[in-house]
Formats: C-alpha cells, structure tokens, sequence
DNA sequence: CACCAGGCAAGTA
DNA sequence: TACTTGCATGGT
C-alpha cells in the first residue's frame, strides 16, 4: 500500500468497513434520472415513495411523463417534499432532453460528457450535483458528485481545506483516482455511508469512525 | 418539540 | 461577490 494515494486508502477502508454499496442497480435510466432530481435536499426513503407512486401511474418514461399534467405529477411526488418544485424541474429536464435530444435520454447519455453537462446545467432545477448524479448513475460517465457530506467528512479529516467548492474537489478527486466510473459511483455511496453513520453534524461518533486518523497517512 | 435529509434558484446589500 | 430565504414531506 506504500504507492497508493490517500484518497484511494479512504476508499479501502470504506469498503472494507461497510462493503458494497452498489447504488443504483437495475434501475432504468429515465428512473435514476428522475431520482436524482426528487432527492434534493431529500432523505431517499421519501422520494422511494414517490418513485413507487409514479411507478403506479406508469409515468417512469419519458413518453409518459411528458404528458402527465403538472398538478397531478406534483401530487404523485408530494412524499418527496417540494413538489410543486420539483414537478417543474422534472418538467423542464425532459423539455431540455426534447430540445437537445428528440426527446431520447439515451441521446443525451451517450452525449460527450462535457457536453451532456453543459446542457443538464442549462436546465433550471439542475444544479452540479444532480447533473453529476445523472451523468455518472444513468449514464455511467466517470464524473465524482460532490455533496455537502463529501465536503463535511473530507475537510473534517483535513483532507480538504474548509473552504474548497464543488469544483475544487471535483478536480481533487478526479486528479488522484483512477478514471473508473464504477470507482466513482462506489465511492460516492460509501461517503454517504460514513458520513450518516460517523460524521453526522450535530453527533459525530469520530471514535468508532473507520477513518479515524486517516490524515496521518501514510505517516 | 427541534432538527435534518443524496440542492437549487432568486432575492438582497 | 457573499449571504439569506423559499421550497415541504417525513423520520428521529
């Protein structure tokens, strides 16, 4: 381990300590898509239920969403919070996709990175994350999405300064690992892990944490 | 009861 | 540029 970076040394104690993860599996594209918008600033059980409710109104396609009236939709997703909100993003995602890519998701994932972000971006509802979400969970690009536990579990081992944003640390981690979306896409659930489990805001367990110490690599 | 969750945009100074 | 606020349900 005397060559390996410390970023890839968290990892290995992550997935030692919690094993796979695998978020994400056997989901449809369109659903890993409208997913990651409902669970902004979101706990996952809540948009669960409102993915099964849009599951029973057989709206999970792009044909079909596309056609669900507004109130109805916000009514559907009303267990995510912010539904009124978010329908409107959904909204404007799939107008996006229908403007940019004849109304194909496939079009847009299979897309150049830079480009699929740059028109996920343009989409009012997208902010970095959730374009990065669906650019690495739907699409299998290898882009890292930051969040605020990334930021609280890196910078609170000192392996970030306070004050780095979401592109700083993009960069950090994209520099330091390989360029392996599968890497990326575990790594990003296991920090969610530690950070629910260890690195809370209020009640850090930082004595049980498995990323005790972890600053001192490699000492 | 308070606090938080797999953010983002718009408004203010 | 750097804060602040609105959006909202459901679990602990």
């Amino acid at each position: 381990m005397a060559n390996t970076d410390a970023f890839t040394y968290v990892y290995e104690l992550l997935l030692d300590h919690f094993g796979y993860q695998g978020w994400w599996p056997g989901e449809t594209p369109f659903e890993i898509a409208v997913g990651a918008v409902l669970t902004q600033n979101t706990n996952w059980q809540n948009v669960a239920k409102a993915i099964d409710n849009l599951k029973v109104m057989n709206w999970l396609s792009y044909e079909a969403l596309a056609v669900a009236p507004m109130e109805e939709l916000a009514e559907a997703i009303r267990p995510s919070g912010y539904y009124n909100l978010k329908a409107r993003r959904l909204k404007n995602l799939l107008a996006m996709i229908s403007r940019e890519y004849d109304g194909e998701l496939s079009f847009l994932l299979s897309d150049k990175t830079e480009s699929a972000r740059h028109n996920l971006l343009s989409v009012k509802g997208v902010g970095p994350e959730t374009a990065d979400a669906i650019l690495l969970y739907a699409g299998n690009h290898p882009v890292f999405v930051i969040d605020t536990y990334t930021h609280r579990v890196f910078s609170r081992h000192g392996l970030f300064p306070e004050e780095s944003d979401y592109h700083e640390m993009q960069q950090e981690f994209i520099d330091r690992l390989p360029n392996d979306h599968q890497l990326f896409n575990e790594y990003h659930a296991l920090i969610v892990m530690v950070s629910k489990e260890y690195c809370k805001k209020k009640n850090p367990l930082c004595e049980a944490c498995p990323l005790k110490g972890v600053n001192n690599y490699p000492a």
